[in-house]
RNA sequence: GGCGACGUAGCCAAGUGGUAAGGCAGAGGUCUGCAAAACCUCCAUCCCCAGUUCGAUUCUGGGCGUCGCCUCCA
């Protein structure tokens, strides 16, 4: 089975083969640490979260790249208005993101490089672009030159008549050559000094533009050329553009061999959720709104394919959670019902089937919702399959197995909240307890107030079983 | 103005040139001391029009609608 991936730059679903044998090189444009990340970020996060997954199932090694970008226009505002340096204004943002990512079950990237850790590395790079011509200083500031550069536009497709064209461009109070020339490196302004946000270069004291630190720290993680770089699609133009073009005038070697770029999240009137445009909904408003952090993150990714607009709704997670609910209810159907004495050979067979149609679900172009389609067909029969004592060691081993499949994408069905387990048995201990006691005030009590936070008992002959529902009042 | 995407049941959503996965919600039923869980049954002809085709939701053209990029943005 081939991994297909769908790439910007061709347009098409391409047979996916990395640079280096088995070995994966992925660079991800991460968050602008000036403020809580939306859920809309994180549905790109958690995108990233999931390429690396499948490609990890798909036999590769992966070294995951995600920059932080910790110095720009809004972060140098705001720390202004907060009277503290860059530095310090970013701190809890990064903490906050890294929170959220935790929350959200994402693995780790191999590295978080931080802009501002990697000045010299971009005044490297912005130095041998002036060097070569491909770069100019005009008034204290360096700008990317496009002239020279005559590919650009190739990703995303623009031209750079429809550039000039455009209703919206540049006023000219920069000295630039040309309007859609971009800013590599800026000379200070009088207050960035105090923030913390200036350092010396030989083509003078200034901070970098935007787009330069992820040509300049992928390079030093991840060499001159990618197998995957990876972005929101807003990103494609301007800032995906121009990393190539800094990229290839400066290394002379295709910068990424393939471009994913994950669709936007809507938001409940079906508009892009943006910070800008002001409302925008965090992790936090939805975790504290009672939503389920496992819910969330089966929504970001599992209910509609990357590169389909998603809206939020509360909905939409509300479906999510009742398919996790489900994932994990069916998981542990299956572990602790004792296998029948022998195995049922169409269930077999519909395993192997759906375990072979999930994973090629997966390799096509990361078809989550697909897959997890295939899965929730099979579990219903399966389910069936239990409740008639149909199912033996084989078919239950490999029910576990083909779980374990998607929980290596989805991360939900083992799932388990740290401390949470131990502290609902001793609450269970305890009303049953009291219900052996004849306590039957206190066994109530304890069951409202665990339902009240999210805990919902059930009562079995094979004894007390609990899970995990939105909290309520 | 330029470029582009999308429009599938009450909601979310996958998909295919041959009469449309899955989840949520809803209705009825089985099981159960009650409840829960689970299972069974029911619930869409795919925005509109024209064309290509034996046959289109799937291809082409037009229309309507929604949205995105062209400016910071995941």
């Amino acid at each position: 089975m081939t991994l297909r991936l769908h790439n910007t730059l061709s347009g098409t679903k391409e047979d996916f083969e990395p640079l280096e044998e088995g070995q994966v090189r992925m660079y991800t444009c991460g968050p602008t640490v000036w403020n809580y990340a939306h859920v809309g970020n994180l549905r790109a996060f958690l995108f990233y979260d999931l390429v690396r997954r499948h490609l990890r199932v798909a036999g590769y090694r992966v070294t995951h790249v995600m920059n932080l970008t910790d110095i720009d226009d809004r972060i140098l505002d705001q720390a202004m208005h907060a009277g503290t340096t860059i530095a310090e204004y970013v701190a809890p943002y990064v903490a906050a993101f890294f929170e959220d990512m935790a929350t959200l079950r994402a693995e780790r990237a191999e590295h978080y490089p931080r802009a501002t850790e990697h000045i010299p590395e971009m005044v490297d790079m912005i130095a041998t672009l002036i060097e070569n011509e491909n770069a100019y200083i005009a008034d204290g500031d360096v700008y990317f030159r496009i002239a020279s550069f005559p590919a650009y536009g190739a990703l995303s497709h623009l031209d750079r008549a429809g550039l000039k064209a455009g209703a919206r461009v540049a006023t000219d109070k920069y000295d630039k050559e040309s309007v859609s020339d971009f800013a590599l490196w800026k000379k200070p302004q009088p207050a960035d000094e105090k923030l913390g946000a200036v350092w010396d270069a030989p083509f003078g004291r200034g901070r970098p533009g935007w787009h330069i630190e992820c040509s300049a720290m992928s390079r030093r993680y991840l060499g001159d050329t990618l197998d995957i770089h990876a972005g929101g699609v807003d990103l494609t133009f301007p800032h995906h553009e121009n990393e190539i073009a800094q990229s290839e005038a400066a290394n002379h070697k295709q910068f990424a061999r393939v471009w994913l770029h994950s669709e936007f999240l809507a938001d409940a009137t079906g508009e892009k959720m943006s910070k800008s445009a002001g409302g925008f909904t965090t992790l936090r408003d939805l975790v504290g709104a009672g939503h389920d952090p496992l819910a969330i993150r089966f929504f970001l990714i599992a209910n509609a394919h990357y590169r389909s607009r998603m809206r939020l709704s509360s909905e939409a997670l509300h479906a999510a959670a009742e398919q996790v609910r489900r994932l994990r209810e069916f998981a542990d159907r299956v572990n602790r019902t004792p296998p029948a004495a022998t195995d049922d050979v169409e269930l077999a067979q519909r395993i192997a089937d759906v375990r072979a149609a999930y994973r090629a679900a997966l390799d096509d172009d990361l078809n989550l919702p697909q897959g997890v389609g295939f899965v929730f067909d099979l579990i219903r029969e399966a389910n069936a399959a239990l409740d008639a004592g149909r199912v033996g060691p084989l078919n239950k081993g490999s029910l576990q197995a083909m779980l374990d499949d998607v929980d290596a994408h989805v991360d939900v069905i083992r799932a388990q909240e740290p401390g949470l387990a131990d502290e609902v048995e001793r609450l269970i201990a305890e009303r049953e307890d009291a219900r052996r006691g004849r306590d039957f005030a206190k066994a109530d009590r304890i069951r409202d107030d665990l339902r009240v936070r999210g805990i919902v008992l059930e009562d079995s002959k094979d004894g007390v079983r609990w899970r995990r529902v939105a909290p309520s009042g």
